[in-house]
DNA sequence: TATACTATGGTCAGTAAAGGTCAAAGGGGA
DNA sequence: TCCCCTTTGACCTTTACTGACCATAGTATA
């Protein structure tokens, strides 16, 4: 498992303590985990996006702070709002992304065959230009047949 | 008995040991055979499909790595033979007429949302001359998801 | 009050480390 | 010989991580 992983992790394990929402420090953070502050951007951008689910909230300067906020909404309207979210083009890891985050809505199984359904493995008769929009197409479909 | 055959031997041989899923890094699988990296995906795009009954997963960047899953389970001979009556291209029809002899082993919603992967309302954004070929493609990757 | 210092966090481009794709060349069997 | 399966290599895409430089907010001081 890689840092960026780890730092994840970490951040994963506040929210499950504190109920949903964690306060970190950039700085601190990075110097535990022996890496560079931008590291912890990186983790961020590309893990805790609201895609995944997630809202950050961070103040500069002096007593600076990042806020790491999970959403929470009911099945129904999760997937609702997910529909909404996907507009006429999504790529191969924002679709993951929005999959995961439907899990408990979905279930395991489910979750794992529309993940199928969207892959690029499963897509690779379509051109690069279309594909991205074909995948909207299928992931909206098959989360209007799954509510 | 060929390069192919001997690193497909190695690869049964880890999924034997560790009960369906093994995962490699190519590079290195690469190197222990003395071939060229893409060597590795030549193997695995011939020898470990679908149709043989593997889930292929990758991740690329630092870190990266190659699964290799062997599907397994009780309704897999009905799935299988599905998986294999698809082939290269399936229409709509004959599409949903196989999906629904698959109703009692996938259930209602999971046969519905896979419908609603392989309609023809899903994949409007794909030309008609190779729309067929996208079809199977999804329809073979979910099911195996499904198993 | 205006200015300067300090403490934070943000951005972005570059580098490295994987894996993916595809067309062309090679080789063995019918 | 011809065809199909193999093998190779050049070029592409994605992910991880780092470091230099930027922006902002609080605090001390002239």
């Amino acid at each position: 498992m890689g840092l960026s992983d780890m730092i994840a992790q970490f951040i994963l394990a506040g929210l499950e303590q504190s109920d949903g929402a964690v306060e970190l420090s950039r700085g601190s953070l990075a110097e535990r985990f022996g890496c560079v502050p931008s590291q912890i951007n990186y983790v961020l951008t590309t893990r805790f996006t609201p895609e995944h689910g997630y809202i950050i909230e961070t103040k500069r300067g002096g007593g600076g702070y990042i806020r790491v906020i999970r959403v929470r909404l009911s099945p129904r309207d999760l997937i609702m709002h997910t529909v909404n979210a996907v507009g006429d083009g999504i790529d191969s890891a924002s679709a993951s992304a929005l999959l995961q985050n439907l899990r408990d809505a979905l279930g395991e199984r489910l979750t794992a065959v529309i993940a199928a359904a969207c892959s690029d493995r499963a897509l690779r008769g379509v051109e690069p230009p279309e594909r991205d929009g074909v995948r909207a197409e299928i992931l909206k479909q098959c989360l209007l047949r799954a509510l």
